[in-house]
DNA sequence: TATGAATGAGTGTTCATTCAT
DNA sequence: GATGAATGAACACTCATTCAT
């Protein structure tokens, strides 16, 4: 844990420590994310690691600790990707674009993060609210896009009264719900909305519909 | 045992074992809507019930094919109560607003059908697609949907090339996410979005943004 | 459990249940005697009772209140015992006397009853507190021990002001503490203290101990 | 990293060594003392010493050697106190006056003797019965109580023919009990029987008892 | 002398399910 | 139509101990 400043080259007995942290960390986003929290088997999780199942324990207490640090590597993982977004740097309209598309995208490339979501809210969030870095969770998007409705307004594009809050979740609802649902509603429907068309179609209708909304 | 005076043409044993069935199905919904599909316990779902927990599986065959029927009653209990909507004899612009209330409503009033989709997603509807009466589950919202927007448009107020499907699942979408998602939402805004004032603002930033979007 | 009246004769389908419970009952009497509660295995008890594991847990709930029942049924099986004694019938030396024996006897004959309080006096009674039926575990000895020692004051041959629950303790003492202790006192001592001559010598001497001191 | 300003010629390794032994020694005879050998965790005993669980294992081997290096130190702890009587310098009645009450205070406060021995003989005194230093565990004060006891004879106080060894684990038997079964005691009497005044009239009991005994 | 990393063999407990009546 | 008894397989978790440095 402790890292000395002489030598920071030559990695100490914790190279090994982390790698195997990494590793459990790893197997265990995998298989939370195939099967929730209570479908998920430590023992799987040990196996996908190549680890000792008691390393585990060692490392992060129990199921539930490890389930609450995977959480807060993939809220981490998501706030690093929005910080690439450089919404303040484009037009509004461009920008609320990009944020659709963003998060349609986020979404769509990481699976996992809608699963482990989807359990943890199964489970009334028991995990997250014990998280003592539950601040850092907050996106810096809401603020970012409160900045450009402002600046849409001010233009005479954009329409007054919007609550970037309110916007901010429906955005995520439309993409978010259209995934975590799929498969059910794939069932119903009797078609795949996962095909690359159907994904097609659903990103243009959602930038439709939130452009639609809030231009003038 | 219990003997019915009205009908005692009738044997009284069938009706021991409606009944039965009817507290297992109802115990079933509980259980499985309060801790889902795995976290489920088919002894509590026996004990609730009043029966022996070997009678579940003399009418329902295991715990999968329980948790299918509380679906299918819980997708039969929505779609009656969409046939109490009548969009078909509002005018369109009322329509779409009265669409969104009762979406939100009927999602707000009935905890269990979200928490036994999110579920079921979790386990990609392996129980949805088996069942038999999946053709009954599809909402005949989306066809009511489509003829308002058609009505509307002909009126010269809605916009063009709106999809009714992908309107329909959007509407779900932002109010279906907003509460399936409460619990993480909240610990992260630090705010309880479920609070009277919350839920009246969010109804009506929905309104606002279906109308915002479909109107010209 | 309910039992009819007409049919004693039948034993209905409880038999097979009473059976499974006696026979887990005195495996864990075995299992916890011989090992105290920490060291007992609740496999070890099942393969030794012939049931299933299983079975341990739907009938008695945990390891904690299984030692709590072979602990009940300890102690009745004790007081069952004292019953039989009448101190009442004889004079109060020959009482004192036969307390001293009885005593000295039923530990002898009932290692596991040492054994058994060992393990839970280690464990500050944390079983024994929870017990219901604690007051059923209060010995009748010391009422009649005290009815013993004022008779005998009264005939002039016990000494006076001889507080009847520290006799039967001491009583208790020096029986249990030389049984109780056996292994380390022998180890230290080395020799056999459990050898017929020294357990022989062992009951006079006490019998000449208690009523050296309550005799005039 | 510890230095010692008074003797900078010994090798300060040797020193740490030293206390390294002793704090394990130390958070050994509490974790043991607390919950027996079956109950003490071997992690507890190095957190609470300070050093690490290999230290534990280097200096005393494993689980066992280390409780019989506790039970032989416990040993030799009481009979150093021992050592500090002298019961030669007394005259008789006041000799067996001293060594009931050195007894009881010594297992008063000396707690951790009576669930160490109560652990011991649980398992059979294993440990003891490997101890290379046994014979040192043997009390002095059996020969010294039958010098006292002869005396008290030859004084015309004493009655004839008492066994010291008898006597001598009789006195232990009556302080002990009372105190290692305290906690079943106190839960079947419904009383606190630890309270300071049980205490001395327990004590005041124990001493009428054996005098009782040993006078003519 | 000292330590962080790692492990095999358990340990009490749980679960959906079936047997026998 | 209904039930108490019984089970095999698995479950999260623990423990004393050893490895490698």
């Amino acid at each position: 844990m402790a890292t000395t400043l002489s030598k920071p080259a030559q990695p100490p007995r914790s190279r090994d420590a982390d790698k195997s942290q990494r590793s459990i960390l790893a197997a265990a986003l995998e298989e939370f994310a195939q099967s929730g929290f209570a479908g998920a088997r430590v023992d799987r999780i040990a196996e996908q690691a190549g680890v000792n199942k008691r390393l585990i324990y060692y490392y992060f207490g129990n199921k539930d600790d490890l389930f609450l640090a995977v959480l807060e590597r993939t809220y981490a993982d998501i706030r690093a990707a929005e910080q690439a977004l450089h919404l303040d740097a484009m037009d509004p309209v461009e920008a609320v674009r990009q944020l659709v598309s963003f998060t349609w995208r986020y979404y769509l490339e990481h699976p996992e993060f809608i699963t482990l979501l989807n359990s943890e809210n199964l489970h009334q969030a028991v995990h997250l609210k014990q998280s003592a870095r539950i601040q850092e969770m907050n996106s810096p998007l809401v603020q970012l896009l409160a900045d450009v409705l402002e600046r849409g307004r001010q233009q005479g594009l954009f329409r007054d009264g919007v609550d970037p809050i309110q916007l901010y979740i429906s955005i995520a609802s439309i993409c978010y719900f259209y995934l975590s649902n799929n498969a059910t509603l794939s069932a119903i429907f009797g078609r795949d909305l996962k095909a690359p068309k159907a994904l097609a179609q659903r990103l243009s209708h959602m930038t439709e519909m939130v452009l639609g909304y809030v231009l003038r």
